[in-house]
DNA sequence: ACTTAATTCGC
DNA sequence: CGAATTAAG
């Protein structure tokens, strides 16, 4: 017997693993869910909640071509083992799946025994993300190949051979509770395929302006992540439709043109940084816990922790753009990318807390949490990559401007309601409203100046650079290198223009 | 791979 | 004087 085990990706439309499983006559559609990987601190409820969603979803689909989605709920390694003493398994079909540190570890410890058993594992691509790569050169080439692959498609028919399926257990079985969230992303194929056609005809006309404020972003960025994330869509079908998308608006004239063109573009860079990412967790698994570069081991033992944590936790840092994205994070599961790197930032060098503990929390805040983006991001925005340069947030300027008029900071913090306009970005001046709001728990300027010294102090060190360039080769993308070089190149013929003259 | 603040540009 | 560019915290 062959299985297709689905793993965190549930598409059966362009699923590699899933057509080639097919192949076998007797075929079992498998999905584990595994209560330890649940226990991890980055997983939870809201999350656990879009899965059920799309397990309903695929067992739909499933249906349509005669078979059903055989759910199991257990250690992966035991239910195997079961299978394998009933049926007998030849042969398991997944994708090359890059996640976690605990789904890393279980799929090292499934390797052997699939070999000790004589089961043949075969693991397929699924993105652009390439296992066993050495280093990044011509990564990008092997990425656009990738992309422009064909959708697979599953056959028609495949015979239901009755497996015996567990029903899906309640978040409350497997020890998840509510977490603050009211608003939920619905789950599903047909809800993907929506939000892509929204976003690609309508929503997304204003991308490039309005990705950047929370007032707006959530109508004009995709909002594709968490389908994404959870495979009910493919990364390469959504490159695909855009790039079919991006000729049709070429054919435009230049006023239904409008801001298309840009938008379109800024969408399809994005779209390649998925992988981009990913790639970096794919090639380290350790970064989930260790800094990329090892130079910045020593920095972050010196914050008063307990207290800058738990306040930051809760949106009670006394900075209104910063608490009231907290705030609305908690409840939605949902944040646009300025604002989540703003809450990193904030948290990182502000309140100087080690990214390791707040992208724990971060992570479980997310719906559309993607472990290779979420810690590549997360360590960006620490500055810890040693490859990247330092972006530190100011919360008042992101405040003032991406919601002057403080109406995304008031819709999130009631206590702020009266506050005037002018006050509403720093209520601490306003001694009418400063006992309604928490005071600042750090001074901004004397913060922000205080983590940039020290950050700028290490990497002025010889062996930071040494260690930056044996980063770059691993991780660091050559388009941005190239860009970098052409713009030496540039500023040369400037100075030698001036000399001569 | 999208900050901030200072400085220069251009009308 | 605001927009664009660029150096740097």
């Amino acid at each position: 017997m062959h299985i297709a085990w689905f793993k965190r990706d549930l598409r059966i439309w362009d699923n590699e693993a899933f057509t080639n499983a097919c192949k076998s006559q007797y075929v079992m559609p498998l999905y584990i869910i595994e209560p330890d990987l649940w226990k991890q601190d980055d997983l939870s409820y809201r999350q656990y909640v879009f899965l059920r969603d799309c397990l309903k979803d695929l067992n739909r689909e499933l249906e349509k071509i005669g078979q059903r989605l055989i759910i199991k709920t257990g250690d992966a390694l035991e239910i195997f083992n079961d299978i394998n003493s009933q049926y007998g398994i030849k042969e398991i079909w997944s994708h090359q799946e890059t996640w976690n540190y605990w789904t890393y570890k279980r799929d090292l410890k499934l390797k052997d025994w699939f070999k000790l058993n004589n089961i043949k594992w075969n693991e397929v691509t699924q993105n652009g993300v390439v296992r066993g790569l050495k280093n990044r050169d011509g990564w990008s080439k092997e990425w656009q190949k990738r992309m422009n692959i064909l959708p697979y498609e599953p056959p028609k028919k495949i015979k239901d051979h009755k497996f015996n399926s567990e029903t899906i257990p309640l978040p409350k079985q497997l020890s998840l509770n509510n977490d603050g969230i009211e608003i939920f992303q619905k789950g599903g194929r047909s809800e993907g395929l929506e939000l892509l056609k929204s976003f690609l005809n309508k929503r997304g006309k204003n991308y490039s302006k309005e990705m950047s404020s929370p007032l707006t972003a959530y109508r004009s960025s995709s909002r594709l992540s968490t389908h994404i994330a959870f495979g009910t869509l493919s990364i390469k079908e959504i490159i695909q439709q855009t790039t079919n998308r991006k000729k049709e608006i070429q054919k435009l004239s230049n006023v239904e043109k409008n801001n298309w063109p840009r938008s379109i573009s800024t969408f399809s860079s994005r779209l390649r940084w998925h992988c981009h990412f990913i790639q970096k967790l794919e090639d380290e698994p350790d970064i989930e816990f260790k800094n990329m570069h090892s130079s910045y081991n020593k920095l972050r033992n010196e914050s008063d922790y307990d207290f800058f944590f738990e306040s930051w936790k809760k949106g009670l840092t006394g900075y209104p753009m910063v608490d009231a994205c907290m705030r609305s994070l908690i409840r939605t599961g949902w944040l646009n990318f300025r604002m989540r790197a703003m809450l990193m930032s904030f948290a990182s060098y502000h309140l100087w807390l080690p990214w390791q503990i707040t992208s724990k929390y971060l992570a479980s805040l997310f719906t559309d949490y993607e472990p290779g983006i979420h810690y590549a991001q997360s360590q960006m925005q620490s500055g810890t990559t040693g490859i990247n340069a330092i972006r530190i947030y100011n919360p008042i300027k992101q405040g003032i401007d991406h919601d002057p008029d403080g109406v995304f900071i008031k819709k999130w913090l009631p206590e702020l309601r009266n506050v005037p306009k002018k006050y509403i970005h720093k209520p601490w001046e306003d001694i009418d409203y400063i006992k309604e709001y928490n005071p600042p728990i750090v001074e901004e300027l004397e913060a922000r100046k205080a983590a940039a010294s020290k950050i700028y102090k290490l990497r002025k060190e010889k062996s930071h650079k040494i260690e930056s360039s044996k980063v770059y080769i691993k991780h660091g993308s050559r388009k941005a290198r190239i860009k970098k070089v052409k713009k030496q190149i540039k500023i040369k013929k400037v100075e030698i223009q001036k000399n001569l003259f």
